[in-house]
RNA sequence: GGCUCCGUAGCCAAGUGGCUAAGGCAGCGGAUUGCAAAUCCGCCACGCGUGGGUUCAACUCCCACCGGAGCCUCCA
């Protein structure tokens, strides 16, 4: 790769300078990436979610492009909530910050995230927060009053050009600590302990890092004084992206990242306005009134992210993230949920059809994982042209600014052709070798493109049964299908009818194909 | 009040100066099927919140207005 440096059109919309730049990493090859992560005070929740599942879509598209890319995760386990919370449930902060850091880590993988290099803690960290803060301090940037350290904003005349205030603009009461402050819109780097509150010996006493400092220190730790991108959620930048910017920017003298990247909030959907059935006339069709909450937030008691996968699974959520552009705000429910899950049906039902025309599992065809090691056959069979002009496409969109939106269409796009050419081809009855390897060329280009995404790397599960049943389960459908056939094959309709119908009331759907009868349980 | 962003078909959603405005969900026709389901083919925005303006040309740029969201306090 060294020799060979990745030359794609890839461009990034950039924070900073609210435009699309070209993207250039600063090492060559190389790419240094963070990602603001959770205060790990309570259970995630799905807008926790956003930015790991779109910055692991990023770090796919750029390392599938040539890039060598560290990615880095922060994990903030040293908080004031953390602290009020661990004192409600009676346990210490290090343990409720163990328990959540679980719990993110547990729906990181259920959706696929696993391209993280590093999650530092805070906590962890707290030598590199001092001497950082020491920095600023030495630099005349930051000032010690009464066992706290303050930011001092008016020392940074370039403050407030990430989210466009200016530092005098800043009208907040300044908090608690107002008296400390020389002026309200400074910030704390370094919080003295009250008693009883965890606590870590500095220069200035027993305290605890501020919120923006830990990133600002562990990000120099692991990427260095400048990096390449910087993530997080669109509510991050002000006051959090800011302060970090402008304490990295003034202790080293040089920008602190390249591209800053932030992604859109979530909305939730909540029912409401249940308006009672008094309508005038019998037949009462009252419009389901779904009133849209706000940003959904932990502290409005959002959460429940394990339930949530468990009835919609990781791959239709990380699905549903992605079939948006990362920078707008999405409404998200069971609603939305459930029409992703409805999208994502085409291309299982493929596979299927597929498999068993293949005799394999189409998730054991093998890919291309570098962009510039696909090679296009000489003269590609209609099908593969078509593909392959789709791969273009598909790819066009991601080099602008990760449009994985607008990629999702060519997946589609995708899907349809194959369907169509085994259809055309009638592959069901009889298929030549030949044709056969055609669609699995065919297939290995969507699952390249689907793996950019980070889909379709694993079967989901099509029977819902769990443990031992899952066996019995199957065991009684092959029962059931071979009477149904039965009946069937002396044209006995209306028991083969009845059988489906029962079966559909049950959550079973029937499907009689060319090659037999297929059924799933209804996800 | 200050600062951002958004408003594209019934719903979700990409596009953002110039060929016929992606794709998905739902719906409707047709092929297929014993009937369905699935799959394929076709239909489904003469118009992109409203009103002005710039331009040879605007959904795309500018202004105003209406509607919605976010930040300015903890937040992914």
């Amino acid at each position: 790769m060294p020799e060979n440096l990745p030359e794609y059109p890839i461009r990034v919309y950039n924070t900073l300078t609210k435009a699309k730049e070209s993207f250039k990493t600063l090492t060559a090859g190389k790419v240094g990436m963070y990602l603001c992560g959770p205060t790990v005070y309570a259970e995630a929740h799905i807008g926790h979610m956003v930015g790991p599942v779109i910055f692991d879509t990023v770090k796919r598209y750029l390392t599938y492009c040539g890039y060598e890319v560290t990615w880095v995760v922060n994990i903030t386990d040293v908080d004031d909530k953390l602290i009020v919370k661990s004192r409600e449930k009676g346990i210490s902060m290090f343990q409720l910050a163990t328990q959540m850091t679980a719990d993110y880590l547990s729906n990181l993988q259920a959706l696929g995230v696993d391209q993280i290099d590093r999650m530092p803690r805070a906590t962890d960290s707290i030598g590199e927060i001092i001497a950082f803060v020491e920095e600023l301090i030495a630099k005349g940037f930051a000032y010690a009053s009464d066992g706290d350290v303050f930011f001092d904003v008016t020392k940074d005349p370039e403050y407030g050009s990430l989210s466009n205030r200016s530092a005098d603009e800043q009208q907040g009461e300044g908090g608690g600590a107002a008296s400390r402050k020389r002026s309200a819109g400074d910030f704390a780097l370094w919080k003295s302990a009250k008693p009883g509150e965890p606590s870590w010996p500095s220069p200035w006493g027993q305290g605890r890092p501020g919120w923006h400092i830990e990133c600002s220190a562990m990000s120099r730790g692991i990427l260095g004084q400048t990096f390449d991108i910087h993530g997080g959620g669109l509510d991050l930048v002000f006051p959090h992206h800011e302060n970090e910017l402008a304490q990295s920017r003034c202790c080293h003298s040089k920008p602190m990242v390249s591209y800053w990247m932030h992604n859109g909030l979530m909305r939730a959907s909540s029912e409401g306005g249940k308006v009672g059935g008094q309508s005038d006339r019998g037949e009462a069709s009252e419009p389901e009134a779904v009133a849209v909450s706000g940003k959904i937030s932990r502290s409005k008691g959002a959460g429940g992210l394990a339930g949530l996968i468990s009835k919609h699974t990781g791959e239709r959520i990380r699905f549903f993230l992605l079939k948006t552009h990362y920078r707008s705000t999405s409404v998200f429910g069971d609603e939305p949920l459930a029409e992703a899950g409805a999208a994502l049906e085409t291309f299982y039902r493929l596979f299927e059809r597929s498999g068993k025309l293949l005799g394999s599992s189409v998730y054991d065809i093998p890919y291309v994982v570098r962009r510039s090691e696909f090679k296009a056959p000489a003269n590609p069979p209609a099908l593969l042209a078509e593909l392959i002009q789709l791969r273009e496409s598909f790819l066009g969109k991601m080099d602008d600014d990760f449009n994985t939106g607008g990629a999702t269409a060519d997946l589609f796009e995708m899907a349809r052709a194959l369907n169509r050419y085994i259809d055309q081809t009638k592959l069901e009855e009889s298929a030549k070798p030949q044709e056969l390897d055609i669609l699995r060329q065919g297939l290995s280009i969507l699952r390249e493109m689907a793996a950019l995404l980070g889909i379709f790397r694993k079967p989901v599960a099509v029977s819902s049964g769990q443990g031992d049943s899952a066996g019995v389960v199957a065991g009684l459908m092959e029962l059931v299908v071979h009477l149904r056939a039965e009946a069937r094959a002396k044209r006995d309709f209306a028991t083969s009818d009845a059988i489906r119908d029962g079966l559909k009331k049950i959550g079973i759907a029937i499907q009689d194909g060319k090659q037999g009868t297929t059924w799933e349980i209804a996800r």
